[in-house]
DNA sequence: CGTATACTTGACCTCCATCAACTGTTGTGG
DNA sequence: CCACAACAGTTGATGGAGGTCAAGTATACG
């Protein structure tokens, strides 16, 4: 069984933070190393506290060492709105600008660990020059980030409940994977059904009704927090699912860990 | 009657751009001449033409100086989702990391006329120290696009047809406010109700149905490329639609021309 | 055990899509 | 100046995707 938060392989927990920023640009030893100093400031918080609150001025920026969280916006009626998940090496807050406030609230979705990424970020940002890794990899881990809004933008607008599915759960495989938490077919999913409804703008029961779909046809099991995609490739062609675009020519860090269109 | 491209009332074309900026941060003389040296270089495209292409190298980046332009997907069965839309004074492809690739297309809706906006890309992002205004104008530019972007999953993910339309409307008199090309009620709207449909995710002849609904409860007019809202506040409401954050405690510039609320 | 939380299922209804036709409105060329 | 495309907008009829309501059944947990 696949628990919700594994700890990656290593001895310091935030060697997820590493393995995500290495996917992303070089980073050297000394980088390498202030990364995985962070881990010794941690924090844990429980399911469903606030990591960041709407409106607030940002606090320091955090990176996830395990477990999952959200960005969500709550509408006067109750409504609420998923924008992202945040899965483990992710940062949140981690922006450029001197954001006076964000937009959203962060919340915990399982039990999580975190810790304050100021290092990291003053590296990227204020001495990008020593640190060219790591600003290059926080650089590209925001324009991915900006790709996953739109990509969020058109299964809301112009995909079917059946085909956002399929492509959010595309999308998480692919994350996860480049942090060691995905398997080609199988990867942890802690998430409730209402959770996914509220990030794929769909009622619970509707969310219920499209994974039995999937479930009949052969394509997805579900069970103990965790899925397994049993043809990820029907579900790339259903969801007209495609990677972001190659980073660069040049400046790949990882090999990818399987493609688009894996070979089932 | 309103124009779609009404000229800035100065004689420089590039003025909307100045007017855009300084209601971001404060801008110097210097920096304003800058700004309006970009007039100079300028480009007229007719309606549909592509500005910038989904997967291109990035050109150099643009400014609107005038017309309207939207940033788009098309899926492969011909489906089109836009993501935002570009009106006089925005910036396109104006981006702190040397974006490898665009995530998106770029098309002119009406005929336009942009400038190169390298010498401000350069002057925000390379030179922020001389340019402090620029720098953070720019900035927050940055930050209201990816608000706009989250306000746009809200819209797609939670609200009826009804609210979607209202809160896009009010979002655009804000936006075209800001450079003086609204009043409070009134604003150009040179958009067809296909473009507004593949904006909101909704079928053509709902895009109609809906329009005139709300031209039945005496809550807008629309002609001759032109809207105007009758009661703002009651859309206000309808859409649950706010401003977004105040940018912060000391540093606004403008005066906003109305709040969320108006007095009507 | 018993309670809370998640998931499941059926019945019903509504919002919105689709299809198809029709009505302006441009603008262009004969 | 009119004919006629070409396009945007309008309208009705119909159906389907997905929402809502309500009741059930696991499953976890103290």
């Amino acid at each position: 069984m696949f628990k919700a938060d594994v700890r990656p392989i290593g001895s310091n927990p935030a060697e997820v933070v590493l393995r995500r920023l290495r996917s992303l640009a070089p980073i050297s030893e000394r980088e390498a190393s202030l990364v995985l100093a962070m881990g010794a400031q941690r924090q844990t918080l429980p399911a469903g506290a606030e990591i960041f609150g709407q409106g607030h001025l940002v606090g320091r920026p955090k990176v996830l060492l395990s477990g999952w969280a959200c960005r969500c916006r709550v509408l006067p009626d109750g409504r609420r709105q998923i924008f992202t998940f945040v899965v483990p090496g992710d940062a949140v807050g981690l922006c450029s600008r001197p954001d006076p406030v964000l937009q959203t609230t962060t919340i915990a979705l399982t039990k999580v660990i975190t810790a304050d990424a100021s290092p990291l970020a003053e590296a990227a940002f204020e001495r990008g020059a020593e640190f060219e890794g790591l600003c290059q990899a926080v650089s590209v881990a925001g324009a991915l980030d900006e790709a996953s809004l739109l990509d969020h933008i058109v299964r809301l607008g112009r995909q079917t409940a059946y085909e956002r599915m399929a492509h959010l759960l595309l999308e998480l495989r692919w994350r996860l994977s480049v942090v060691g938490l995905a398997s080609e077919r199988r990867f942890p999913l802690p998430l409730t059904q209402e959770v996914l409804a509220d990030a794929l703008g769909l009622s619970i029961v509707h969310v219920n009704r499209t994974l039995q779909q999937l479930r009949r046809e052969g394509l997805l099991e579900m069970r103990a927090g965790a899925v397994e995609l049993l043809k990820p490739e029907v579900l790339v062609a259903a969801s007209d699912f495609r990677l972001p675009l190659p980073v660069s020519e040049d400046e790949a860090g990882d090999e990818d860990v399987f493609r688009a269109s894996p070979s089932a």
